[in-house]
Order: C-alpha cells, then structure tokens, then sequence
DNA sequence: GTCTATAACTCGATAGAC
DNA sequence: GTCTATCGAGTTATAGAC
C-alpha cells in the first residue's frame, strides 16, 4: 500500500513508470469498470470484459482489487466522495431559491462530467439484495442530505428528506433523460426546466 | 380426438389442467420474475430461482416463455402497459395543475401497488446495452408522454420533454425512497411533499 | 437429467527496481 | 538476491437451454 511514494527514478512529479504505474493500473480497471456497469449492470459485466477495455490482465483486477465485489464497492465509495464533495462546495455559503439552484447547476454538472457513474447511481439506489447495499446507501444519504438540509434550513415547515428525494430525482432523471437522449440541447435548457419545475410556481 | 379425455371428473371446458392453469402458471413466473429481478437485478437472478419462488418447474418456464430474455420482455411490456394505461385514466379530462396533481397521484398509487416493477424500471430505464432496450424505451417513452401531453398544453412556453422528466423523476425517486426506507408514512405525506415541490413555488 | 458455455477466481511464471 | 506489480492459461462452479 505505497500511498504517495514517488518513484525517485524520474524527476518528473508523476506516477508514471516505464510501463505503467500502479495508479494508472487502478485507475484505468475503475474507469472502465463504472463504463460497462453503467451499460450494461453488474452482473452481466465480466471480469474479462474490465480487464480488456482496462488493457490490463485479468489478474491485475484481481492483485488490485481481491474480488469483485470489492472492486465495484470502491467503484461506488470513490464516486461518492466526488459527488458529495462536489454538492457540499455547492451549496456552501448560500440559502434558499439561491442554494437549490446551485445545487441543481452542480448535479447537472456532475451528471454531465460522469455520466456513468450517474447511470450506475440510478441503477442501484433502490435495489436492497445486493452485497454491497452499504455502500450504495451511503451515497445515497449524504447526497440526499445535502438537499435535505438546504430544505431543513431554508423552508423549515417542509418535509426535509421527502422533498430532498424529489428534487434530487427531478434534476437525476431530466439530466440523464437529457445525456441520454437529447445531448446535443445545451446544459442550460436543462437547468432551465429542472429549476422552472422545482422552483417556479406552474 | 375426443382424446381430449377431460378427466371424467370435473367438466370445464377451459385449458386449465388438475392444478393450476395456464394463465396462472404465467402469472406466478411473472410475479416471481419481477420480485427476483427488482432485489438482485436480471443477470443476478437465474431461471431455477425464478422456477423455485414460482413453485413450478424450470421447464415451465421455458415452454411459456422460450427463454429468459423474452420472459423479462414480457415483464416489461405488461408493466409498462398497466402502468401507462393507469396514467392516461388519470389526465382524461384533466387540465393544468389538476391534471399534475392526479398524475403524481395515480403514479405514487401505481409505485405503492407494484413497488418491484417501480424498481425494475428505475433499474433499467437508462442502460443502453442490453437486449430488451427497445422494451424498456417504449415503457419511458409512453409515461414521459403522458406527462409531457399535460404540460405542453397547459403551459406550452415550458419544454415539454424534460419538464415531464423532471416531475416523473421527482415523483418515482419519493415515492420509491417512501417505500424503501421510510415505509410507515403515510401515502399523503409523500404526495404532499412532491406536488409542493413540484407545483408550489418555494 | 444432460449438455455446453461462460465467468469468477487461482497461481505459477515473469520482469523490472533496488 | 528480494519485492512488487503484472500476466494469462488453467480450474471449477454455475446457469441457460433442451
């Protein structure tokens, strides 16, 4: 587990040795991983098929990652942290109309920036028979939380954690409807319609 | 001929056999499928677990279905009709937020009623590689109309696509973090929550 | 029950860095 | 020489299909 252990042979700062670096292996097999899961889910991916788009052998996942499983559940803790990170910087600093709009701008974004990973989220959010529904629910609580408190603070005679839910799934399902479907409209037709639902009176 | 022999004992004349009958052989591999399908995902369920809940024999289910592919096909078409036919009987005749407010209605109703196919669909409305897209299209496609019909005519300045995106994600992702995980609350709350966020400005 | 394909996982071999 | 990351053919179980 060399953490940031530079390789001293190159004065360049990067991980990078002769072939590749350890980082790049991980990273390259998570990449391509959240890819094909996004596609076509868990199960009907198969370790050969990460190894491959990865470009690394088989049993480089495997050395990596011990399993499976293990791989998809860092797959998942590593989209998280981005995510949340991401949304909590949003919403710093700002209240009401100000911090929803922002919110959604950022998850739109992210949406936008990962894809995938946002295909992988919808996928798996509600399912509750799978090994790693830990993981999958802690993404799903913090991202939700940071509406929630936005809601909690800013309109306290509302329902926190149901009207989190809902504009979490507003912005989630417009914005893939959007990558999905109609890529080629711009972010801000989207952004658009996501606040006009969510903050505009009909 | 007459070899038809119906036992001596009973007279119907239906297909039905001693046990159970053909339709109802169906229906048990259909519930089973959604059930399995909704906890655990399609490539993670396989036909013996779904033969096993169905209390029938695997081969069964090949001789009703051909194949589990097309057994999952079925699941999807009949949801999606179910579910579809439930939503236009809701906006008959309805107009503006009315119309909004018995959609939302009637979608959290059908959430409630068939809380696997909800989670099937939320599983697989997004994925892109998998043999049964074009089921799974039409099934987005037909509900995202229904709503979409709705705002177009009464409030055509508003995109009419992602503005029924936004209002069916807002809808499915409370109601199905309602059943998951907050399941002893009242359908009206979860109602209240969403058309407040969905029709009430902030 | 049987046949066949496929997929998770293993493990000895390998090659570069010190 | 060791240590570490990599490779990939081989093993074994399971699942779809008939």
């Amino acid at each position: 587990m060399p953490a940031a252990a530079v390789p001293a042979s190159s004065s360049a700062g990067v991980v990078d040795s002769p072939a590749t670096g350890r980082r790049d292996t991980r990273r390259a097999i998570i990449e391509a991983t959240v890819a094909l899961i996004a596609d076509r889910g868990f199960s009907a991916t198969s370790v050969d098929d990460i190894a491959d788009r990865a470009g690394v052998a088989k049993g480089s996942v495997y050395y990596n990652f011990g399993s499976k499983g293990a791989l998809f559940e860092t797959v998942l803790t590593e989209g998280q942290r981005a995510l949340t990170t991401a949304l909590r910087g949003a919403a710093e600093g700002r209240e009401g109309r100000e911090a929803v709009g922002a919110l959604v701008h950022e998850l739109l974004a992210q949406i936008q920036g990962h894809p995938d990973f946002a295909k992988v989220l919808v996928a798996e959010v509600f399912r509750t028979g799978r090994d790693w529904q830990e993981s999958i629910r802690q993404v799903r609580d913090e991202s939700f939380a940071v509406f929630a408190e936005v809601v909690e603070t800013s309109w306290p005679h509302r329902d926190p954690s149901l009207t989190a839910a809902a504009m979490f799934g507003a912005t989630l399902v417009a914005g893939l409807e959007w990558l999905a479907f109609q890529p080629d409209r711009p972010v801000d037709e989207v952004r658009r319609a996501v606040l006009s639902t969510v903050l505009d009176p009909l």
